[in-house]
DNA sequence: CTTACGGGTTCCAGTAACCGGAGGGTCAAG
DNA sequence: CTTGACCCTCCGGTTACTGGAACCCGTAAG
């Protein structure tokens, strides 16, 4: 296979395959003019780095799962673990988005939004203060 | 003040507010000594910008914020136009996360997580299938 | 007087995870 | 023989900083 039609089949980017072999993520062989050679092994893992990546996973989890995934003996704790440590994060984000979320939207709310140049938003901005409501 | 004075100040790094002048944001003064001089409205802009990138605006929305900011003719809306703009990237980041969450959850509660290499988690990262739950 | 120290300065490189484009080779079809 | 769709490598840019090297400035102590 080609790097487009492994492209096709993983549904990343042909760059962004390009990308993973230049970091080391794959390694696919090379045909005699040059052009890469895919594997259905090459396949599954672009595939595998695909879903990881869409689940959030950077990309240095992504080659630990990976590793993992190749591992036949590994204890499903490992990823377990991994996996849980990463939920955690992703709680964190969530959190901090909402936080953000309900300052904002209580200050949008309280902007009349109209041609007159008082705003509460820019006041915010510029005068801070820690709550978001009095 | 110098630029450690401003950064105490702001409660910024000393490296972001060197970057902040390299990106135009703020534009000091010098001392004799090649030394940053700030003002205390610079003080009050960086004041703005810390504030505006901890409600996660990004540089470029600081910039219009701060010309906002400093035309005191603005309309109002044009600042909550700016605003629940990026109220709505929020909401949809927060969504794209929770949809993480719920997938990751869902596997990781799945997973025995002992030392067995059995793990729903690597399979379902290998095998597929759109969805998260049966 | 020298030394040390805690500021300040510049510039360079690196981070994460790619994307876009230039410039050029390859291959199958018409 | 040319066209067009692929492929290749290499370079630069993205976002918002952060770290480090190498060097100046000002003051206080020995």
């Amino acid at each position: 296979m080609t790097i487009g039609d492994a492209a096709e089949a993983s549904g990343l980017p042909v760059k962004t395959i390009r990308y993973y072999e230049e970091i080391g993520l794959i390694h696919p062989g090379r045909c005699a003019n040059g052009y890469r050679e895919f594997s259905s092994a090459d396949i599954y893992k672009l595939t595998f780095v695909a879903r990881s990546r869409s689940l959030g996973f950077t990309i240095e989890e992504c080659r630990t799962l990976l590793s993992l995934y190749e591992d036949r003996s590994r204890a499903s704790a490992d990823v377990r673990n991994l996996a849980s440590g990463h939920l955690d994060q992703i709680d964190l984000k969530i959190a901090e988005l909402q936080a953000m979320r309900r300052t904002l939207a209580d200050l949008v709310e309280r902007c009349r939004g109209d041609d007159r140049p008082d705003c509460p938003i820019i006041d915010r901005l510029a005068e801070g203060g820690e709550e978001h409501t009095a």
